[in-house]
DNA sequence: TTGTAAGCGTTATCAG
DNA sequence: CTGATAACGCTTACAA
């Protein structure tokens, strides 16, 4: 018959005839136990088949070795990579995993973000919802002093830190790159300026408009949640347009809404990049199936993920220390590809 | 100054000048304490600001409302989508999702079964990784007790259930398929035979070939890692193939394959369906994108993980057993696009 | 270097 | 319907 009670410490240290405290201690490998008996009591857990109990443990010490996530949805191409990142830096720490996802709703980031502060994550690593407008849900973890990251869609706040690209300078530089392929009338598709990166990407498009003595136009700006749907609504819009408002670049917030813009508009006939250059943003692989292919940003959500885990990690194992640092900025390679390549290379 | 302790159930029971054992069953709603009494203490709790300690309760009641999901990798269309739904049935249940994956390689995949066994969690959601051989890792659960599901890549196993779709069917529906458009050489791409999905898609294919009298050629099957490089690859072996031994029709086992091979096809200047038709799986995002659309088996991902989920949720709560069901079969869906329209039609 | 003993906050058992 | 009390398995002062 199987024993049907667990292996506890207790168990160990009858077995050695030492005390639970000892065998504790070497469980963590605690310098304070002579090499000897760490050794003794290893053997004897394995032999034992003897699992921790991190129950037991987190009621005690209070912490979990968890981190919570908190993502809008958990199937984009960026937000899976992230994912798969996070578990990456976790995992080699020793740390677990709490994923869940807002669906872009604030409410439900709230009780998502309440369930998490219950759970008792260590520490929480989190990307806003499309229409979070402040982040009074997340004042118990601030209060209690645990630490949170933001991550892609992020939000100033002085005791926590932020990681990202620098979505301004990315969406300047895509600007200007169209620009130096002859574009002059460019229209931008972005998304909901709550969240800043949309807010900082329609800035560095305006800054590169500007520096390059380029009108904005309020015709030429489409603001949506640039999904399949709405790039194929800015295609209507823009066929709509009469001929002479017509931009001939469009730069996108995202590749999804570039490449149903682009399908759109192929089907209506018009040529690309010849009639109408395309840059997009995130590097989605649609963005390498799409003829022309798409010119984009390319921003590894593997990084952003692995960086935000670790950092936190870092932080939580008193290595560094979050409150010293605002924000964490990765680079972004802007992939030039043929939707935007007007002037045509040698 | 903040208090640091937290609010228990004693403070509440004192608050109260009740037992904090009758706090305890009026807080899970035990209907042995009067209506009035519950209704007290759930005031009592809020405004003391009470946070129930799942440590504490899952140290004492031995489950942990917390279940495992071990998946190859994290970030593919189908895989974040499964997540979805699982993490929406979770969600809706007071269920939360440990996850973690395997990157594909079998030994990753043991230890995360043995983390997750070690956290306790109450149940365990599966997908196997491409070369895991047999299911020894995962005997602890079952000699536990603790339920599993398998998802996707399954393995026939006596106390535990699968999740999936009738993949030979829906090879078989989709050879079918190609085979209607006049299509006499069929190529297929084909993944590892280890995983169920692969195994049962190659017989589905040879099944459609048999009952139409076409023969299957060694020649015309790949097997492969179904990657982007694989479906490139396939592409260069077709084009070195002598005229008259070129298929007339392709069916890949993934659309990432099938895609990347179209379009190297494509960039050899063959024409697609005219030449050489295409079928793949999945209904990936870049499916719609391909042009000319790629012809697909639709199953959800999300559905698949719902239905995962909810089933391992119910069988926990006493609602169903696990144990009598060995397999739920959801449906398969042919998606058909130009890329195999052979015969235009009317 | 090791042992003793007091909890961590909850739930289960038994009694009323 | 409610209460007292003993676990659950581990960590950590404090003592030795």
């Amino acid at each position: 018959m199987p024993e049907d009670r667990e292996v506890t410490i207790y168990d160990i240290a009858r077995y050695l005839n030492i005390s639970a405290a000892t065998v504790s201690r070497g469980l963590k490998n605690n310098p304070m136990i002579s090499k000897n008996t760490r050794k003794k009591i290893a053997e004897a857990a394995k032999s034992l088949g003897y699992q921790s109990n991190t129950f037991a443990s987190s009621l005690r010490s209070r912490h979990t070795h968890t981190l919570g996530v908190l993502v809008p949805r958990l199937n984009s191409h960026f937000m899976s990579s992230a994912l798969a990142g996070m578990e990456n830096a976790a995992n080699r720490h020793g740390y677990n995993l709490i994923i869940a996802q807002s669906l872009e709703d604030v409410e439900k980031e709230k009780r998502n973000a309440a369930t998490m502060f219950n759970k008792r994550v260590d520490g929480l690593l989190i990307s806003l919802s499309y229409n979070t407008q402040d982040i009074h849900h997340l004042e118990p973890f601030f209060k209690r002093k645990i630490p949170v990251v933001f991550f892609d869609r992020v939000y100033p706040h002085d005791e926590s830190t932020s990681v990202g690209i620098n979505n301004q300078e990315a969406a300047y530089n895509i600007t200007k790159h169209l620009i130096s392929q002859g574009c002059r009338k460019i229209m931008h598709l972005g998304g909901n300026l709550l969240r800043n990166v949309y807010q900082e990407r329609l800035a560095g498009y305006r800054k590169a408009l500007e520096d390059h003595h380029l009108p904005f136009s309020k015709k030429l700006y489409l603001t949506g949640p640039l999904s399949e749907q709405a790039g194929a609504d800015a295609a209507r819009y823009i066929l709509d347009l009469p001929a002479e408002e017509r931009p001939d670049a469009v730069f996108s917030a995202n590749d999804t809404a570039a490449v149903y813009c682009m399908l759109t508009l192929k089907t209506a006939g018009l040529r690309i990049p010849e009639d109408i250059a395309f840059a997009g943003f995130n590097n989605d692989p649609i963005s390498r199936v799409i003829e022309p292919n798409l010119t984009t940003m390319d921003y590894s959500g593997d990084s952003i993920g692995n960086t935000a885990a670790t950092y936190l990690i870092n932080h939580l194992k008193g290595i560094s220390n979050l409150y010293t640092t605002n924000a964490i900025t990765l680079r972004a390679d802007m992939v030039i590809r043929a939707s935007s390549l007007k002037n045509k290379l040698p």
